[in-house]
DNA sequence: CTTGGCACTCGAGGTCCGAGAGTGCCAGAG
DNA sequence: CTCTGGCACTCTCGGACCTCGAGTGCCAAG
């Protein structure tokens, strides 16, 4: 099929995009007769109309009813027809203020990230944090809070801080444990986690007997403390209840799945991966490799940086009718902000360090 | 109006709970004489049940339809007629699993036991977190993690710790730090949090010039750290979309404005904040003060303690139409079982130290 | 190529009706 | 006095039917 369409034919498909979007229902050749001056009359654009319905890119809920803009159509539009708008400035500060009042912990962050996202494009936001298996360890830190309780604080590239606080049937003294977190630090700093984790087991089995008995129970702690994450701790979904103001979703049942879906992150997290290695921004078309498994949900995401190879995804899902020029700019603000916040760039708001 | 009802008219009024709770559906007469043998005729049955709706217990959708059970019937069952099923053992070894596995970081632990609610219940979940003004501040830890990061631990009454990652302008010594966290401890420790801060803006103003640059600058990091946090960090929802499997919410209209008001954090803080008061397990209905603004919806709720004076809540909502017997345990062992872990009362689950 | 006109299609919404489910009440039996 | 079968009554639900209006497709004339 030859995309080329000429320009009437664009413009048509530019303001029935428009229109759609914006009202959500079909579009009439009298609707743009009236809201558009295209010096032609309704039965000439329903000839163009014909035309683009025949192209793919329109169809009709039902014959009396006027067109509605396919997958391909917004595929059309993102790639060739769409002139992103700018995002407010107040908007960038919004972002980064809410971020920076995360205040360190990579958890809020990312809940923040996709609770941002959700509020700031109507739709469902989501995070994919970066797979941990990669992330490289730079030091690991034992800290005594209290009787029986070790606050085990890891520092991974680029400084990310996760801290766990650990149960112990044994009591330490700081000074041993002081001594540990160095020895520690040393033995496995700089390798990924994934190797931190390999190297654990082996040094634990091999070297039952001869070491140090204090240390044995350190490396004991350290594996417990980097126990891997259920897959459910690497998705932030936020803003499900979005949805329930679209009315493509307006019906019960369509929505009953698509909101349980949701709940299951395990699923969810296996069908964005595919989509972790693709550079830039991308929109995803319910008909296209799906995303989420209702081919009536698309996705607008993007990928951030968090160090050197370490990428995670963030982006939006909604219905494939959306306000693009709108929504892409803020995945791809989120995208930014969030890549500066994990790389310890210092956003451009004021931050004081005493009082 | 007299409650005693004589035993016919008990065991015909638990009958219809039980029928209706199990279907969703108006229990006619008819039902009621095949499922359970009363020895009377429908006729009869229908006698009684129009005393029970005389009485205020069961109404008629419609004038042709079977009755359904009111507020006033579900009071009157949980009051006299329940008895309470015992949870199933492997239900508590799950929940003191899932908690454990929350590890020591309050957040998750809030979380992991909503979760926990909503799974078990088949309802919406919630937890409310005990009001951070009367928590102990037990000490406060500075850590340096990264050129410009600090990891500020606080550990509260009774051993509960929230650790906060602050950037910095000015690097500090590890030395610097502890000196600090020690002078801290000593000034502040044993205050509640509220007092804490009023005394460390005192101090701040009065000893502007008169003290130690370094400690002034710690102060300045201790406050930063012990910002309040917001209203909707105190509330955890979980298992929203459980509500689209219950019938009684079927139309799209009423989840929009229930699932939306889920959204609002604060304003349910607020609803459910006379709550916390009130001793033992209790179920508001919600033709009765009303836990959230919709009358459909009720809520099955008790407290929990963490430490001597500080209690926070927990429990389910839901439909007035719910297995009692069997949700009611549910939250109370939730109850029990967060404020063992809270307290620091190892839960019966296994746990090594090693390995 | 454009346009007004016109016949055609189809869904939304209203009305009507019959079937079925339940009830309330009554009169008669125990 | 209580229970029960019988019966009339009410009300909802679903289907059939109809009309209205929106939109289209096509054609013939400009």
């Amino acid at each position: 099929m030859n995309k080329t369409l000429d320009t009437r034919a664009r413009a048509i498909l530019r303001e029935i995009i428009r229109v759609h979007v914006d009202t959500g229902l079909p579009v009439s050749s009298r609707t743009l007769f009236k809201s558009s001056r295209f010096g032609l009359s309704p039965a000439s654009i329903r000839n163009i109309m014909a035309d683009l319905t025949d192209g793919g890119f329109l169809t009709q809920p039902h014959t009396s009813a006027g067109r509605v803009p396919t997958d391909r159509a917004y595929r059309f539009y993102i790639d060739e027809l769409m002139r992103h708008r700018k995002v407010a400035f107040d908007l960038r500060e919004q972002v980064d203020s809410d971020l920076a009042s995360a205040g360190g912990d990579i958890t809020r962050l990312f809940q923040a990230a996709s609770r941002l996202l959700a509020e700031l494009a109507g739709e469902v936001g989501f995070v994919v944090a970066p797979d941990a298996l990669h992330t490289v360890l730079k030091s690991l830190r034992f800290l005594s809070v209290a009787p029986h309780k070790i606050l085990v604080v890891q520092v991974n590239e680029p400084d990310v801080v996760i801290s766990r606080v650990l149960e112990t049937d044994v009591e330490y003294s700081q000074t041993e444990l002081e001594a540990a977190s160095a020895q520690l630090t040393r033995d496995y700093g700089g390798l990924t986690l994934e190797q931190v984790r390999r190297k654990l087991l082996e040094d634990l089995a091999e070297e039952r007997a001869a070491c140090d008995r204090m240390f044995e129970r350190a490396r004991g702690l350290a594996q417990r403390a980097l126990e891997r994450h259920e897959p459910e701790e690497r998705i932030y979904v936020e803003g499900t209840a979005q949805l329930l103001d679209k009315p493509e979703f307006s019906d019960v049942e369509t929505l009953r799945k698509v909101l349980h879906s949701f709940d299951e992150k395990a699923r969810l997290l296996s069908l964005f991966a595919r989509y972790l290695e693709a550079p830039g921004t991308c929109v995803v078309l319910g008909s296209e490799h799906a995303v989420t498994e209702d081919p009536r949900l698309s996705a607008v995401l993007t990928s951030y940086r968090s160090g050197e190879t370490l990428t995670g995804m963030l982006g939006v899902i909604g219905p494939a009718r959306r306000e693009y020029p709108r929504v892409i700019p803020v995945v791809e603000l989120l995208g930014r902000a969030l890549s500066d916040r994990l790389e310890g760039r210092e956003a451009p708001v004021s931050k004081t360090d005493e009082e």
